[in-house]
DNA sequence: GAGAAGATCTCCT
DNA sequence: GGAGATCTTCTCA
């Protein structure tokens, strides 16, 4: 039986509406889902971090607003997508109340639907690798700063909801990955069982050769 | 206006 | 394991 995007209901903004950490763990196995004409990509979110305000440094708000980090100050549930490396984008989802700022990054998703699209996007890349990591996983459903900003609770080109099943997977936590300051937080949430995180236990990178 | 750093990925050795 | 790619954003003068 095919999963109908129409059958995955957005989580509500009150989802969003709560600490940033709690979000991020609950955001594990939730359905993120990709409208491209009339092509649905979904991807089960196996990987997290969440990043704060004020009092984290390694957070884009640490400083304050600016015209960049804007989402993460506005309404919760909306998409806060940056460019980085002059390369890549990353995928944030906004938390907590409206002037309060929060994000969790999305590092990781499962493919579960328009495999065949996503490889359309990451020519050459095996499924494993099509999307563990952050700029991959944006790559392989075409995210880009067109969706900054985007409703997440609403059924648009971008969304994320309910897993139709609630599977039973047991949720690791470790240091969040590539950045100098505020490492002391376990702010990286991912499914131990999951082949498609980013990096392994020992917080190695998952490379090519490991499954060749 | 200049300079530096960056929530990364890929290729090369 | 390491470095280059590539460019946006922010900070500071």
């Amino acid at each position: 039986m095919s999963i109908m995007a129409k059958s995955i209901e957005p989580l509500p903004r009150s989802f969003y509406n709560r600490g940033t950490v709690t979000t991020a763990r609950a955001l594990l196995n939730k359905h993120l889902v990709r409208v491209i004409g009339r092509t649905i990509l979904i991807g089960r979110i196996v990987e997290v971090e969440a990043y704060g305000g004020r009092n984290d440094p390694a957070s884009h708000a640490y400083r304050g607003a600016t015209p960049r980090n804007k989402p993460m100050f506005g309404e919760p549930g909306h998409a806060y997508i940056y460019f980085t490396y002059g390369n890549h984008y990353c995928l944030n989802v906004t938390t907590q109340r409206v002037g309060v700022p929060g994000a969790v990054l999305i590092r990781a998703i499962e493919p579960l639907k328009g495999l065949g699209m996503m490889k359309r996007f990451r020519p050459g890349v095996p499924n494993l690798q099509l999307s563990n990591g952050p700029g991959k996983l944006t790559k392989a459903l075409a995210i880009d700063r067109s969706l900054n900003e985007a409703d997440l609770t609403r059924h648009g080109l971008l969304y994320i909801g309910k897993a139709s099943s609630e599977l039973l997977f047991t949720t690791k936590r470790s240091p969040r990955i590539g950045i100098t300051l505020g490492i002391e937080r376990l702010w990286r949430f991912y499914i131990e069982s999951s082949q498609y995180v980013s990096r392994d236990v020992s917080g190695n990178r998952r490379t090519h050769r490991q499954y060749r």
